[in-house]
DNA sequence: TTTATTAAAGATAAAAATATCCGAAATAAT
DNA sequence: ATTATTTCGGATATTTTTATCTTTAATAAA
């Protein structure tokens, strides 16, 4: 459904997010532990969320990241790494596929993809009850 | 959503669902060209669902292929190109997600698959208006 | 029986996604 | 100021997906 760097994205934010003691800030290493993530490429991921304004970091000794401070939705999270696709491009991949110009399946997955855009751009991070300092959610095993 | 071989294999059944003249099989060619794909690649895909016993193969002069003669989902062509992932797996890709042993956000998704699942499988190929001659619906473009 | 046609199968190539490595830049602490 | 720590950026490597090429096998028609 997403690929394995915006499922990583997605961890990285939960994982941020769950932890919010403003002062101290996640680096690197604490967060592909959190997660169980490749480093380097985690790394590359956490770069893509600064740039695209999900994350602040902070470089140096007791450098790291932070969840930056407003509402952010999962599908901003998915956007900023798998792009538009998923909720817009059609299901056969065609080009040009709308209710004029429609390919054989397009209404029967308007639908899905509608409830998905619509999970995606309600939940918003701060909804998510993690849960995971107490063992009832998890993001890793 | 699904991988592009998938993408392909939806438009190759649909396509032949679609002309129902039992004596005439279409051939790779005929095929690449009503769905408008690699022909080397498309050959390949169409190796898969013969062996997934989806489509009937003939060689030889007049050769080519035709839909299996019984009901087919869209899961069912969806399972033999891009495998139970899609419907099954963890939207952050733990091995173990489930009501006992959830990611953060599994209950939000368990909703949003059920869905998907629902669509493939209650939608059979006969089922599928493709209305392609009529230029009500398409392939390509 | 020979030939032309078509799918099957295996090897290879190209592109994209995933992952690693290394030097540079920033910055807090010493 | 120096040093240790940490992110940033670019280059490189590996793996997977997508795509091609070539030979073989089957088979219908001549």
């Amino acid at each position: 459904m997403f690929s394995k760097a915006c499922e990583y994205a997605l961890k990285i934010m939960i994982y941020l997010n769950s932890k919010r003691e403003d002062t101290h800030l996640a680096g690197l290493k604490e967060i592909t532990k959190a997660i169980d993530s490749p480093e380097a490429y985690t790394a590359k991921i956490l770069q893509q969320l600064v740039r695209s304004k999900l994350l602040i970091s902070l470089r140096g000794p007791s450098g790291g990241f932070k969840v930056a401070d407003r509402p952010i939705t999962l599908l901003e999270i998915v956007v900023a790494i798998d792009g538009e696709k998923i909720v817009s491009s059609c299901v056969l991949g065609l080009e040009q596929c709308s209710a004029k110009h429609p390919c054989p399946v397009h209404q029967r997955f308007v639908s899905v993809r509608d409830y998905l855009k619509g999970v995606l751009t309600t939940t918003k991070l701060s909804d998510i009850e993690s849960g995971l300092d107490e063992g009832i959610s998890f993001l890793k095993m």
